[in-house]
DNA sequence: TCACTTGATTGACATTTATCAAGCTTGAAC
DNA sequence: GTTCAAGCTTGATAAATGTCAATCAAGTGA
């Protein structure tokens, strides 16, 4: 493994303050591997023997049941993903698969348990990490039960374009159809809920979309911090809530 | 506090492991406080000062936007609820409200992070509860996007069947119009799906649900591991996923 | 006993979402 | 350039779900 990827996940809150030795022998027995586009790194229900890290591309991950398919999140780098299924020794709930070609850094399941146990810091930064997973879930069943596609898709804009630097013009940075499974509707009708966006100025150009009218889209959309991680670090929010990292490292935060 | 109610969660997982000396020194500064039915307990975007733990009772975590409202879980005792916001010293996602006169064990969140830091089984026990509850949304999402009503019913009623010890005959545990919150409908539509599952031998005589034809109502709801927490230990799970206690005293597991 | 409240159910209807089929765009391969 | 495939869009229709209003049933208290 090259010393600079080493440094890119030290500076990662969960590795952040353990000591140099232990994060050497975690690391000691990690691969860092390239995938194509495409692959899937693990199925639902099987065992899991590593913690995954997304170094670069993209990850989806998906959860089947009676041969439909959903996404539950889209990963980007840093991202850490199975860190429950690991710290339980249980099977995977969700497949994972790359979007492009990843680069990924897979850490021996058995090791970080055993380090877990021995570092105290470390098991601190663990329980913080799932704990902010766990933020992220909640956030992610209140907007798709309580929201409607196109509040979801507005709300999922709005995010981008915060997460994008802010500018009117965002990028979608994934398939189209791939984005509607994220947000639990069909293709067909992301399309209409674009579609319906148009009267609140939003015009959609292939994987360009520009917002117009952010304050009418607002109204729509409702964005709020307790569904949405949409504000950068202290906007809107104070005291306590503040404190959490923005964007979290961790893996479902970015679940629409 | 008494010392039964100390003893009882004591043996809860989180605790079992630490020193006796670390757990008096947790409890006590703990209350144990009854509440009368339809208390709210903390409302979505307080900051959390308490570890709760349901002693006794029932309590509902709700979530809200746009003044519509949704229960993201009920819990029995004794269960925890809250904890990813207190290691995160974090403000409430979610309200909490008791369903009926409930006995609650709060523990100040500070003294909880203080002793997270110094205990280290401590850690790694509160790592290992909020990745079950982590686990526990996860299943809660795939059900939610996966599955239609009559679909989320039958497998409610099933894992209720499996919970309430195999008999034929179920109870209900709560009002009509929370199930159908909780399973993410209306009261009006839960009805329906009930009159629906008729067909497949489901009985309904008020709060008593009787399972006449178990076999094609489990081809209806296809019941799977990983998406309820439907199997005792080790039935039907082999190796690493069995060793998730079930049913997990942690908070979402029970969450349809 | 009798109103009265609360929760549950039912029917009629509206809205939302999914499904299926067809057509459109775009870009790569030949 | 032409062909083709993949992704996206659109329209027609069906299914699922929500809303509103009325009714019913059970339990409560005067």
């Amino acid at each position: 493994m090259r010393t600079a990827d080493l440094e890119r996940i030290r500076t990662l809150q969960l590795f952040s303050g353990m000591a140099e030795a232990r994060f050497n022998e975690l690391t000691s027995g990690a691969y860092l591997q390239n995938f194509p586009g495409g692959t899937t790194l693990m199925y639902e229900g099987d065992p899991v023997d590593f913690l995954y890290i997304l170094m670069e591309g993209s990850v989806e991950l998906q959860g089947t049941w009676n041969d439909k398919e959903t996404t539950l999140a889209i990963l980007r780098p840093i991202s850490t993903f199975i860190l429950a299924a690991v710290v339980l020794d249980a099977n995977a709930l969700m497949s994972a698969r790359t979007l492009e070609k990843s680069q990924i850094l897979m850490i021996p399941a058995e090791g970080f348990r055993r380090i877990m146990n021995e570092d105290p810091i470390f098991a601190v930064a663990v329980a913080r990490e799932v704990s902010g997973c766990y933020r992220g879930l909640v956030r992610s069943i209140k907007n798709q039960k309580l929201r409607n596609g196109a509040e979801r898709l507005a709300n999922y804009l709005l995010t981008q374009q915060v997460r994008q630097g802010g500018a009117a013009i965002i990028t979608l940075p994934h398939e189209k159809r791939t984005l509607a499974s994220l947000l639990g509707m069909t293709a067909e009708n992301l399309s209409r809920a674009f579609a319906s966006l148009a009267d609140y100025g939003v015009e959609v150009n292939g994987p360009e979309v520009k917002i117009t009218r952010p304050v009418p889209l607002k109204r729509l959309a409702k964005p709020n911090p307790l569904l949405d991680n949409h504000a950068p670090p202290g906007a809107g929010l104070t005291g306590k809530a503040a404190k959490e990292m923005w964007p979290p490292a961790n893996c479902l935060s970015g679940a629409a």
